[in-house]
DNA sequence: ATTGAGACCTGTCGGC
DNA sequence: TGCCGACAGGTCTCAA
């Protein structure tokens, strides 16, 4: 989509989880994605009218590209042959890929956000410090710890405290860093909101697990082998060496959590 | 103000 | 094979 220009738009069904803006078609054709970029889970590209489209994928969202993003375009090339019923917008750009938008549990999001929109989305300016960014640090954990009473897995959950971990890696981090996920937040924190050791560990292990969760997604064949720590792993043996605990699953929150009994306290 | 529960919508999977 | 309930990687709203 860099530096393409999208020459047209077709909304085939046009209730995601909010409904699209107005004038969404018009507000995209013709224009130019000058940059995309990321925020939290928000996918954002940057047009050439000094708008941003905005997509959240929700839980099932997906973008296809037809032809594959590798290949040359061949001349009547970029056409879908099949209809997918959860196809629900269709993006036709000047370099002649045609690029579907598939979700079929439409939890996703697409908007067109005013230059100004940006800074003052309720969502977006809330968003804490990007997990990899350095503002993310066991002061700044700590400070939005302090004082919580909810559990220490809802609190990374929260997108205000750190953005873009979700239920699976906001588990995994947890096991990394031996914390219980339902130990009292503010408990990484002193009471005047210092970091304690359990905030540097864990932010320490929020990085680590992210690290590595992109780099499988960039390599196909560590991605099949992916192992989560605990995810998905009830009744299954802790990968922690010497570790004799055997992971347990508990909701929380309406989220399945699951945990280590043993390592992690 | 913060927190947890329920809602949103569809597909898949395991058990009977 | 077919039906049914449980569950799914994310937000948002509402009521306590």
């Amino acid at each position: 989509m860099r530096g393409a220009r999208f020459e047209q738009v077709d909304v085939r069904r046009p209730d995601l989880r909010k409904p699209f803006p107005r004038r969404f078609r018009v507000r995209l054709e013709g224009q130019t994605v000058l940059a995309l970029s990321r925020r939290a889970k928000y996918l954002l590209a940057t047009l050439s009218s000094g708008e941003t489209l905005l997509v959240h994928l929700g839980m099932s969202g997906s973008f296809c590209i037809h032809p594959p993003a590798d290949g040359p375009v061949p001349p009547g090339l970029g056409e879908l042959t099949e209809a997918d019923p959860h196809d629900h917008v269709l993006f036709r750009m000047s370099s002649g890929a045609a690029i579907a938008y598939n979700d079929p549990r439409r939890f996703g999001v697409m908007d067109v956000l005013s230059p100004g929109a940006l800074a003052t989305h309720p969502v977006l300016s809330t968003l804490g410090p990007e997990p990899l960014s350095t503002g993310f640090d066991a002061a700044a954990l700590a400070r939005a710890c302090a004082g919580k009473r909810t559990s220490l897995k809802a609190a990374l959950l929260d997108q205000r405290v750190v953005a873009g971990l979700g239920n699976i890696y906001a588990g995994e981090a947890l096991h990394r860093a031996g914390l219980s996920p339902h130990r009292r937040a503010s408990t990484i924190a002193t009471p005047a909101g210092a970091p304690r050791e359990h905030a540097r560990r864990l932010v320490s292990a929020v990085k680590q697990v992210l690290r590595e969760a992109i780099r499988r997604t960039l390599n196909p064949a560590s991605y099949r082998s992916s192992r989560f720590r605990v995810y998905d792993r009830e009744g299954e043996p802790c990968r922690r060496s010497r570790c004799a605990g055997v992971i347990r699953r508990r909701t929380q929150a309406g989220r399945s959590t699951f945990f280590c009994p043993l390592c992690q306290r």
